[in-house]
DNA sequence: CTGAAAGCGCTTACAG
DNA sequence: CTGAAAGCGCTTACAG
C-alpha cells in the first residue's frame, strides 16, 4: 500500500505539499496540485485514516448512538412486540447515510444505555474514535447530555421527542402530527374522535394529548377525559387490550387518531373481531407512518414524519457543527404530513 | 485528556510496560499489571484508538457493507414498495451488533454499490477503517469478491441467499424454509397450494421453487407449473397483481406459501376485495417472517428465518476468522422454524 | 508557494 | 519481566 511518501518521491515534492493537496488547501499551486493528484491517481493511493487522525486529531467518522433502552434486551427485536422503535431509528439512520452520501465522513455506530446518573459516555467518544455524534432518539439522562457537552465533541439528537434547548435537535412534533390527524377527521365529518395514545416517553405523550385536545376545540368538539385511550406497552396486543376495554364500556368512536401504526393495527384486529369494517362504520389515521401501514387492510391513511428527512437533516447540521463550532444551536420540528391510503371514510 | 505517558509515569513503569498491560500480554507481573491497571483506572485513560491503529494496523473497527443496489435509490426507503430489504438488512445488523457486544469492536457502515466488472473497493477498506468486513445480502459481484480477496481483509458473507465455496458465509437457506412451509400445510390437509415467489435473485427465487416441488413430491401433490407465481417486483403491489392474475385465470388455490410477508400480504389484500376469507377458506404462510406478518389480520402463521441469529453467528464467525485467519472456511445455513399464528386452517 | 523538522500516541522487536 | 529506541503515516507551525 503507497504512503505520502511514495507519492511525494513520485511527484518530486516533499511531504507536506502531498498533504496539503490531499486536504485541499488554496495554497498549492495549481500546476502542483495536478501533479499530485496525477501521480495519487496513478499509484491509487489513499491516505491511512489512523495516520490521519492520529496527528489531525480528526477521524472523518460520526457516532451515531442508538439509546439502549430502546432497542429491547439485548438489542434483538421481536416481531409482535415493539420492533417499531428500532425500525424507527432505522429509518432515521438510514437518513443520515443519505445526508452523508459525498461527503468523506463514515458513520460508527454504538448502542448505548446511560444509567441514570452515572455519567458514562459511548467509547467511540471516550477513544475519541469520532468527529460529532448524532443521538438517535431517547432516552438520554440530563447527566449524559451534560458530560456529552463538557468533552465538547459536537453532536445533534435527533428523533422523535428530543427537542432540547440551546442543543441542536432535530425532531417531530407529534402535538402537530396529531393536529393534522384531527384536522382531516374532522374535515371529513367525524364527530367522535378518539385518541389511542402509546406507552412513550411522557413529553410525545402529552404533545399527542395537546394536539387532540386542540383538533377538537378547533372543531368546536368536546374533549372526553376517557377518550383518550393510554395503552400500557408499546404495541399491537397493548393497544388491542387498550382498545377493547374502551369499547366494552359502550364508547362508539366514528374516527381513531392513533399513535402509531402498531397502536392502529391493534385497534384494527378488533375491529376486526367483532365485525366492525374499516373505514365503512369508523375511520382510522395512524401518526408516523411505520412500515406496516402500508401494508395493512385497508391500508391505514397516515401523517408521515419523514424520519429520512429527519436523517439527512441531522447529518447536515451536525456537519455544520463541525464546520462552525460557534454557530447558535438549531431546533428544527420536521413539518408532517398526510398519505392518504384508504382508512378515512367522509361521514 | 490522559496518554499513555501519563499512566507510564504515575505508575513509575516504562511505555512498554502500559501498552502490554492495555493489551493483555502474559509477559507481564501480576503485581506491576494490577498497579497499571489501577492508575489507568484513576485517570480515567482510554487509549486513542488511531494511534493504536496506527502502529499495531489494527483498528478494533468492523465494517457492515450494505449493497446499494438494496438500498432503494439514495438511500431512502419507499414504504409501499421494497422496505423489507432494506429492514432485513436491518435485522440482521442488530443481530452483528449483539454478537459484538462485550468485545471491544465498533461498526462503520457504508452503501456501496458494486459496478459490474469494476472492481472498486468500500471506502472503508482502501482507507483501512476497519480489521474486518460483514458483506451483507446480495447483489456482489464476482469481480467484487475476489478483489475483496485479494486484499487479505478477513470477511464474511451474511443474509439471505449468500452461500459462497470457499468463503465464511451464514445465510438462509430459502429452499429448506419453503420446504418447511409445504410440510405445515400439507400435514393440516391442504392440497392445492400455490407458490408466490417474489421477485429477487434468480439464486433465491430458485431455491423457493425447489423448496416448493420438494414439498409437493413428499405430500404426492403434482406439480402445476403456472402455479408458482412469479411477481414482477418485490413489493405487495406487484405481489397483488400477478395473485390477481393467478386467480382470474380461474385458479382456486385452498393454500399460498408466500416468498415473504409483503407478498402474502399483497395477496390478501385481494382476497379481502374479493370476498376470500383468510383462513377460512384460505391457507397463508409467509416464508421470511418480516415484520409486518405479526401485524397483519389475520396475523400471518411464518417461517422465520432468524435474521438476528443469522447476524450473531456472522459477527462470531468474523472473530474467529480475525483470530486464525488459517481455519477452513464456514459456510452455515441457519435453521428456519415455525411461527404460529393465525393465517392457516387445518382442512 | 514549498520543504525540513517535530510531534501525534501508540506498538514492537531488541537488549538486558 | 522491563526499558530505550525506532517507527507507524500523517499534519502543522515555521522558515524561507
Amino acid at each position: 500500500m503507497p504512503t505520502i511518501n511514495d507519492v511525494a518521491r513520485r511527484a518530486g515534492v516533499s511531504r507536506s505539499t502531498v498533504s496539503l493537496v490531499i486536504n485541499h488547501s488554496k495554497l498549492v499551486k495549481e500546476e502542483t496540485r495536478k501533479l499530485v493528484e496525477r501521480v495519487i491517481e496513478e499509484i491509487n493511493y489513499v491516505p491511512n485514516s489512523n495516520a490521519r487522525g492520529l496527528s489531525a486529531r480528526v477521524t472523518k467518522n460520526l457516532g451515531v448512538i442508538f439509546m439502549k433502552d430502546y432497542l429491547p434486551d439485548s438489542t434483538l427485536i421481536s416481531y409482535d412486540s415493539d420492533q417499531h422503535i428500532g425500525l424507527c431509528s432505522f429509518n432515521i439512520f438510514n437518513g443520515i447515510m443519505s445526508g452523508l452520501a459525498g461527503t468523506d465522513y463514515s458513520l460508527i455506530t454504538e448502542a448505548f444505555c446511560c444509567g441514570g446518573e452515572n455519567a458514562d459516555l459511548p467509547r467511540l467518544v471516550s477513544e475519541k474514535r469520532v468527529d460529532g455524534l448524532f443521538i438517535v432518539s431517547r432516552p438520554y439522562s440530563p447527566a449524559f447530555l451534560s458530560a456529552l457537552r463538557e468533552t465538547g465533541l459536537p453532536f445533534v439528537l435527533v428523533g422523535v421527542d428530543c427537542r432540547e434547548e440551546g442543543i441542536d435537535s432535530i425532531y417531530a412534533d407529534p402535538e402537530e402530527g396529531i393536529l393534522l390527524a384531527m384536522e382531516e377527521l374532522t374535515r371529513t365529518g367525524h364527530r367522535n374522535i378518539c385518541l389511542l395514545n402509546s406507552y412513550s416517553p411522557p413529553g410525545a405523550r402529552n404533545s399527542r394529548l395537546i394536539g387532540y385536545r386542540m383538533g377538537l376545540e378547533l372543531a368546536g368538539l368536546p374533549f372526553r377525559e376517557n377518550w383518550s385511550i393510554r395503552s400500557s406497552a408499546n404495541n399491537g396486543d397493548a393497544a388491542y387490550q387498550a382498545f377493547r376495554a374502551f369499547w366494552e364500556e359502550g364508547n362508539r368512536p366514528d374516527a381513531i387518531a392513533a399513535a402509531n401504526g402498531q397502536s392502529a393495527l391493534g385497534a384494527m384486529r378488533y375491529l376486526y373481531e367483532i365485525g366492525v369494517r374499516v373505514p365503512d362504520q369508523i375511520s382510522i389515521i395512524a401518526y408516523e407512518d411505520s412500515s406496516v401501514c402500508g401494508y395493512a387492510i385497508p391500508a391505514l391513511t397516515s401523517v408521515n414524519i419523514r424520519k429520512e428527512e429527519m436523517g439527512a437533516k441531522a447529518a447536515k447540521c451536525l456537519l455544520r457543527r463541525i464546520r462552525e463550532p460557534d454557530c447558535p444551536a438549531e431546533s428544527a420540528a420536521i413539518p408532517p404530513y398526510m398519505v392518504f391510503r384508504n382508512s378515512v371514510l367522509p361521514r
